[in-house]
DNA sequence: ATTGCTATGTATAACAA
DNA sequence: TTTGTTATACATAGCAA
């Protein structure tokens, strides 16, 4: 079973690196072939096996292998280099990769805050000291909440055709008219002129690890709305 | 979804060809590449795209390549480029640098989520199902909490030699004993015998994204609470 | 080493936005 | 078209015979 992630390096073992090789070369030559017919393309792979000088290739004919080896020595290094899918590629692509989870985590780390932050609104403990963009997502937290629960009921209400009075007793109702009343508070902050934020710099001294950064697209950014950049969820306890 | 088995042949429509070809050339390279990679062998793959005369090449340089080729074709061998290793080292710092912020981030999201988890039970909304594991975690977050608290004290009493009935009316001591019946309930939690945790498998189809990866140290896994791996966050509300 | 098996990791087809 | 998501199909690591 294939428990294991593989770590992306030379297998140590020599058994198991035959076997791999074995394997995973089957399975490329497969791929190759199958792009080649499904797409239509000309493809070419060639693989040496640690031991044997002969070469695995595919296309199998060497006249098509050569043919597509032709085509590629005939043209210029320069041109050639342009497309080519290097080491460098790879990792460019792997990075992307980890910045594009690290985005994602974020979206979702910021919604998950500003949920629990709406729902500690609802359970009376009053709205923090958060700024006019931040009440903005909330709103949009909100919005989605109210659809799902709409949702919620219109299926209750369709798919089993549940008699409206049921559906008391569900708790969906009294879920949507507190979320509907947050709504209407959200409206009233946001119509009255935002006083001016202090931004507290030293009362913050035990709040856990503080990431700098500023969510934008620089190299390597951290856009957690932990930073030192408004009132947040830390101010909630404690 | 894959729900059907494609057929090996031609695929007709031009769009989803494009589509396929793009999708299919990519992997069809990082297969080439870990294969390169994994049993430490020189590989080559060659392949063209239907209108583009450029075609996409691996591995890296053109020297590599060329060295493969040439090698295919009984040729003196080419030399290697050196500027790569540069380059390549600069990437994977970059990689590095941004996989440790990912896991910092995570780490702090788990730690948010269990304060969250934390205070939740301490409005009496009541323990999720969780597994043992995490509640040794919250008992650490408590413990950590706790000793904040008795810090705040100390300064309070120290610092500003205020009597101690005085501090009767900052909550932090009526905080204090609902975390420490916090803690207690945790103790009698972790005293009875967990029950087996299911895996329902399917019944989280609504959660968000999932990635592969464990969590373990690999190159790019992601490690958050979030996954498939048990009953988490999403869980507290709707 | 080879073959066969199956639990998991990955690739990607079909959709959706 | 690109990008993102999800359900499936597929590839294969680790084992056992």
């Amino acid at each position: 079973m294939a428990r294991k992630k593989v770590k992306l390096a030379w297998i140590a073992n020599d058994s198991a690196r035959r076997a791999t090789f074995k394997k995973r070369k089957k399975g490329l030559m497969k791929k190759v072939s199958e792009l080649s017919t499904l797409c239509g393309v000309e493809a070419c792979a060639i693989i040496y096996g640690s031991e044997d000088p002969q070469p695995d290739v595919w296309p199998s004919t060497s006249s098509e292998a050569h043919r597509v080896l032709t085509r590629f020595k005939s043209m210029p290094e320069m041109e050639q280099s342009k497309k080519m899918m290097n080491q460098e590629g790879l990792l460019r692509q792997g990075i992307s990769k980890v910045k594009e989870q690290l985005k994602k985590q974020q979206r979702e780390n910021r919604k998950f805050v500003l949920t629990q932050l709406m729902y500690q609104t609802l359970d009376g403990k009053g709205l923090p000291d958060v700024g006019t963009e931040v009440l903005h997502e909330l709103e949009d937290v909100i919005e989605e909440k109210m659809k799902a629960i709409e949702e919620r009921i219109e299926s209750l209400r369709g798919a089993t055709s549940v008699p409206s009075q049921l559906i008391n007793g569900t708790g969906v109702e009294m879920e949507m008219e507190a979320v509907q009343r947050q709504k209407w508070f959200m409206e009233a902050v946001l119509n009255n002129p935002p006083q001016e934020q202090h931004h507290h710099q030293h009362q913050h001294q035990h709040q856990p690890t503080v990431y700098y950064g500023n969510g934008g697209d620089d190299q390597f950014a951290n856009g957690m709305p932990y930073g030192d950049h408004g009132s947040w969820p830390n101010h909630f306890y404690t």
